[in-house]
DNA sequence: AATGAATGAGACTTCATTCAT
DNA sequence: TATGAATGAAGTCTCATTCAT
């Protein structure tokens, strides 16, 4: 049996080293654990993520990239121009159902935007991706109201806001409280809501 | 005559020191600042703080309990036996104005109920105040289906979820970008839509 | 009898650890020792050094200050507008003279020159110190050329070096092995020679 | 022929190794770079200096033995016995010509003595040069006054001081501002100055 | 032979907290 | 009462060194 190569020691070393950051953030918060604390986690040496990553922040970037690449990508990097409403609603479920399947994940991802809040090297992220998020639903709507399958008297800028603090409101329930929230039912719920208000 | 000034001199240094936390918190972050930082910011020692509360948690439950007491009381001290919908609607427009005349106020609210996620001193307080908002809204939904002013077919759970999840989430996005969010018409256009759709 | 003051107390601190830096400087090299070592040599907790001076290199600046400020100032701080080669032997004298009463305060600042070479922070002082030596004995001798007391034909600049050199160099030789080297009998007569080089 | 071309790789290796050392060495300083950076900046992998040497200091001993051997031989590895005062003023101005021709070992030496005081690894090996060079000067000195050349009032020991101290003085400034001061000027001028002084 | 992955000790630095004045 | 001096624990980060491939 051959030995696995430098490049895949390497390899499922750093992702070993991010899935446990990923499952410390989630469990602890951004404060909560140091980089040692994710090199023993993850079954290394103390040194290992600092060697790798250089920095917490490092560490956190990279956490913050596989997120949104292999968790939520259906979301945050869509096409929006030809995206209808109905995408744009199953895109939602899709990330609920992600969440779902995948709690802590979500969890961290909601963590560092959170707590991206005053670190400079992540609230442009943050905020890049609110603006981003808004804006595609902003053109959803819009497109929308052209092909006249929903209401003229719809603000899209309102509505984009508001339809996106529908989602992320009840995803930060149903994190803080897993068990008493019904995150699949609420977001269907108030997102079929939502469309009929806005439905002609 | 002379007890009373030291005592309403110390009361109004604590206030002081209250107001800079308060705005230290807004402007940067739970942890972005000292104890040290706070007194100077206060104009008094760099210890004084630590003298008055004790220790950085005694402050920053000080500042949350200022901030309920002085600024939020409407919303978060409620007693939902005598609350209609009407009255709900109303506090949370109330809310949303006093977070508009205050934000400083409103963002340290924000930000100690997201930091506080982890810390096991407050973390009971903010999902208390959650719970608490939910079951506030949950009751007033139940006692206005009873009273036949709203659907009966609506889930009170699901819709406090949604409910609490719109004011939240536009509150946050308000917070994070406020000269690109109207807090107050998108406010009230969510509640305005939420009402309608599970009236009658 | 009355307690010390705090401000007394924090001076006395201050004076102490500068001390304490200062002998680990010298015995140990720039390098050789840690701010904690610092604290624990002058007596103190191992976090004041850093309390006080924020940084290593804030501790090491302080050094070099009190070091010329204290101990050197005749040769550093000097204005050489009415200096005559008369004056500048007599301050080499005392340089050495002090250097030899205090010898770890001489060592510490050769060490710190030396060890400044690839400091930022510090090379562009120990640059400035040695520019300014040289631009003062370069002046000292070009008005001893006017005033017709040093031979015409003597090049100011080339002769700055040249004693700026000896000094340093009997200098550095003595600290290296000060038991070996006899530091003022060395420095005399090299200054002799060369006063007596120069001069008509 | 194929063992003869691995060893000649290893040596032309070794050579670049050290060449990128030496270059380091001068323009970071003894603690301004890694193993690694010695690897990369000779074109090869990050880990083959401390395959090749070990160790830190097994590479700086490396290099200095290389300096001594390569560049400074005239100087340092002399046998004083046959010795004059010409030749030995001509071997330290084959010494600063070697330096201006090859200005980065000359720096990289320097730092390495001044470096080392406090690495005993290497301030024994520093001493040990001062003091070959001392006693070698001393006795250059001692036979010139036998031979009736200089003058019989002359301290061997304190103008071998002196001389030593002039040319390294000299080279210590010329290093640190080679653009300002003239090594070869300055140390012609010096050594001039001091044999005319010495001699009869 | 050569690469570079992994370790772990130790340095610097920050700050909540305690204590002296 | 109020100030600020002093402590010490803990975190981040760097690297020489060892080890696997």
């Amino acid at each position: 049996m051959r030995r696995r190569t430098q490049e895949e020691r390497r390899e499922e070393a750093e992702l070993r080293i991010l899935d446990a950051a990923t499952r410390l953030i989630a469990d602890k918060g951004l404060d909560g654990f140091t980089l040692a604390d994710v090199g023993e986690a993850a079954g290394f040496s103390r040194g290992l993520p600092a060697h790798y990553f250089k920095s917490k922040d490092g560490l956190l970037a990279a956490v913050v990239r596989r997120l949104l690449e292999e968790h939520f990508a259906a979301w945050f990097q869509v096409d929006p121009s030809d995206y209808d409403l109905e995408d744009m609603f199953a895109a939602t479920k899709l990330f609920f159902e992600q969440s779902v399947k995948n709690p802590q994940a979500a969890k961290a991802l909601h963590v560092i935007m959170a707590g991206s809040f005053y670190n400079p090297k992540f609230n442009k992220m943050s905020a890049q991706l609110n603006a981003q998020s808004l804006s595609m639903i902003e053109r959803v709507i819009r497109t929308a109201i052209e092909k006249g399958s929903i209401r003229s008297d719809i603000d899209p800028k309102i509505w984009s806001v508001i339809f996106l603090a529908a989602a992320t409101g009840i995803m930060r329930q149903w994190l803080a409280d897993p068990k008493n929230i019904d995150l699949r039912m609420a977001g269907e719920e108030a997102m079929t809501a939502m469309q009929k208000h806005i439905s002609l």
